[in-house]
DNA sequence: CATGAATGAGCCTTCATTCAT
DNA sequence: CATGAATGAAGGCTCATTCAT
């Protein structure tokens, strides 16, 4: 048998994806094999070849995938908000469920920029930047309107990055504390941080 | 003569280890061969296996070094402190001025967990336990005398330690910001974040 | 529409036999894979199943064609001669001119014949027999005459025909030698090599 | 067992060049695998990589070092002749026992051309055209003392090479033709084609 | 202690070929 | 007929590790 009935392109390719963001979450991208990956969609190595153009080049589609959506995301998420304390309250919000939501897509994100060859590095980085502006700009304006204190802009937004980020490495959706709660506490945390 | 002039056992597996954490660093431990380790340090590759076990053998060592130190280091930085205020103020200096100086070794530490075999990585998630305990202490204690407002203490300790050890991924020692000043910031993020 | 307006399976196969002979002349029959093939002639690899029975058979398929049409040439070439000398000068301008016009399928045929398995190869190396043959029935028929003086005459046929051959490897229709010239200048070198 | 008892570096690296030649004289170079090579030196395929580059880096080795010794061997061969008749009777003599001698090499430094790279390329076709260059030299200086009388040089100097070089193809040391009688034809047959 | 050469497993990738659609 | 997706084998090469010298 060639090819499991009911099969397709399309919906192997996202198999392989599914399978991409587990295994290289879980291993990490260099101890991840194409067999291990292959195997996981019942398919042989090989096979995998008719979906993706190398390992390097799934690595690059499941990070770009993510930045570009993260992107899209966070602009739906503050648009038509203009008061910097509410936008710097719909970030929090949005980074924290975004980053539940995507643990493995964000993690891979940051962890494996260094598996990625440079040309591709380069894009994800430029990427990546334009999203910590968006915070930058809402910390700015927020400063500029005497709203927040802040003595660094930079360094301050990505401190509070760094912090909202870091659930990612523990939060656990069947744990004890749920959604709500944990916006609240680090809306808490940074908005006292900030605030004049 | 086979051996450098003035080398020893004990030079040599410094070397091995201070390319280790380089590599390590830049590479990350499964993209990183013992070829490539044996080179830096001016060995054959089967040279290596004079001074350590094997490559995991390796990896936990300098993981395991790391935590050891970084816990005595607290205790030492913490001696003597006993205001709550006091103690997290000399927490979040020490953490700093630690994280800064040790990139490699603290960033080595948490990102290549997953690459421990399971034995080894349950002795540093102790370590680390361990650790993160002396912050939770210090919370704990400062909410008890009801200088503190804490809404969970085990969540902020984790979102302090986050945003506190993001550094390691963006600082350089010879940018703008200097030492001092970077520990100011943080200081006072965390400081009105928790204080009542 | 799946099919190119106007192709028909006659013509792809023709364009299939084209590609082949320009692909496998340039890389060598090993070197070349069917997806080379296939994206020569605009289909996909699976496609050329259509058209062909397998790699090997394409091959042989070539050789053999190749062999065949030489035989039927080499005949017409020599009907009606019946001088030895000038058989032997029409059987020079022949063999140049047809290896100048054919260099891939003679280059091919006789450089691939390792890749050929054994029954295949079997069939074209008694078709080059023959073709050899041609030209030993000359140079007997010459010496009986005692028109030539000739050693050993298979050495001789094998020197002859070694000689003639080389042009595949050089020769170049835009090069600085017309091809009538370089008819003369060979059957000068052959003729006083064998002339009593 | 980690290594065969009495086995060293330069031993094998001469066993596997040796398995190289026959290979891929047999087989052809790209039909040759490193795993094939290697069982034939009683290695693992990996094993020969302590010994090689890359499969590409001994093609060149062996097509390179053939060419340097035939050059040496040619030079050492017509030195200290000078009339250009004798010349040419050592040149043919020299060339037929080299080629006799050397069928492998001979065989594939022009057979596996394609397979270098163009760089390596490169280097192979200068020495070749050095060679050509001694029998072209030979063939000048025949012809301007009017010894011999040529109608074109390098054409008639290609047409004897490949004349001479055909016998790789078919000559079998264990077969009818004994080396001298085949130096005496072919001395013949190029010296009446090319003397006035 | 260092070296050089070996092992055996495994890597990413390509291949000829098949076949349901 | 062509396609797209699959197979199973094999490709060149790298790896951690071992060990006689």
């Amino acid at each position: 048998m060639s090819r499991t009935a009911g099969s397709s392109g399309k919906k192997t390719l996202a198999a392989i994806r599914e399978a991409g963001l587990d295994l290289i979450h879980e291993r990490g991208f260099e101890a991840v094999s194409l067999r291990q990956l292959a195997a996981r969609v019942s398919l042989q190595p090989g096979s995998l070849y008719n979906h993706i153009e190398t390992k390097q080049d799934l690595l690059f589609d499941l990070i770009h995938n993510h930045m570009v959506t993260l992107l899209q995301s966070v602009d739906a998420a503050l648009d038509g908000i203009e008061d910097p304390l509410a936008q710097l309250e719909a970030f929090i919000a949005f980074h924290l469920t975004y980053h539940i939501e995507r643990k493995r897509e964000v993690f891979i994100g940051s962890s494996e920029l260094r598996s990625l060859d440079p040309k591709n590095r380069k894009k994800i980085v430029a990427l990546r930047r334009t999203y910590e502006e968006r915070l930058c700009d809402i910390l700015e304006r927020g400063a500029a309107k005497r709203l927040f204190k802040i003595d660094d802009i930079p360094v301050s937004a990505y401190a509070i990055l760094a912090m909202l980020t870091g659930i990612c490495t523990w939060y656990d959706a069947k744990g004890r504390i749920d959604r709500k709660t944990l916006i609240d506490i680090h809306t808490r945390l940074v908005l006292q941080g900030v605030l004049k």
